[in-house]
DNA sequence: ACATTAAGTGATT
DNA sequence: AATCACTTAATGT
């Protein structure tokens, strides 16, 4: 666990410009601080929810699941971000419709939802937050739609990989070709055929269990 | 040495 | 692009 000032000086750093200082007083009061490991679910299908994440460091993947169980990657959530689900199942009481998980330790503090409410009067800052954020989200939900529409595989497999060395800050990745197809919907075999043209092609390295992303275009 | 897991391949749909 | 059936290679016990 942090100390009360370790969350401070954390809160200040990553919101300072981006909160007003009685409603960072006010998060630090009311918010808990958690920090979660890799690969943990945060919020799943079905879940009602009764706090609402900031995420201080680490980064959250969100993830959609059709009724047979198959998974798909919609985007990450990064510093700063907030979860739009959470925003719109507190305000219309509705349950969750995706799986959130974490890509990597990650540091959260967890607001209490009628916290939320009352802050969106007194707070403009707070406002315009949930408003950005809903919106940021609503792009990034176009942006997968997109990517599913317009990209084949080999593409999407190497926007997967780009998208993951971005968030995760390297560019040696630790995953196997069996975690990427479920991630994209696809079977193994079929990424292991595309990856191999991708190394072919430049675009990435990989042995077993690692992958380099090298620069390229999609 | 043996079992398990990751990745490669050809054929079929 | 997906699935099957099978092989090869690396890794864990």
């Amino acid at each position: 666990m942090l100390k009360d000032n370790q969350l401070e000086v954390l809160l200040h750093e990553k919101f300072q410009y981006v909160f007003e200082a009685d409603l960072l007083k006010e998060i630090l009061k009311y918010g808990t601080f958690r920090e979660i490991e890799p690969d943990k679910t945060l919020m799943d299908i079905g879940d009602s929810i009764s706090q609402m994440p900031l995420l201080i460091s680490g980064s959250i993947k969100i993830i959609r699941e059709d009724k047979s169980g198959n998974e798909l990657l919609l985007y990450y959530l990064e510093v700063g971000d907030t979860c739009a689900m959470t925003i719109n199942c507190t305000m219309g009481k509705k349950k969750s419709e995706i799986r959130a998980v974490t890509e990597e330790l990650t540091k959260l503090i967890f607001i209490p939802v009628h916290k939320m409410d009352e802050w969106l009067v007194k707070f403009q800052t707070w406002r315009t937050f949930i408003l950005d954020s809903y919106n940021t989200r609503l792009m990034e939900a176009i942006d997968a739609i997109d990517n599913l529409a317009f990209h084949n595989m080999e593409q999407r497999i190497y926007k997967y990989l780009w998208d993951k060395a971005l968030v995760t800050g390297t560019q040696v990745l630790r995953l196997t070709h069996a975690q990427i197809a479920n991630d994209l919907n696809s079977s193994r075999v079929v990424i292991s055929r595309l990856m191999k043209k991708l190394e072919k092609d430049g675009k990435i390295k990989y042995d077993r269990n690692q992958i380099e992303v090298k620069k390229a275009e999609i």
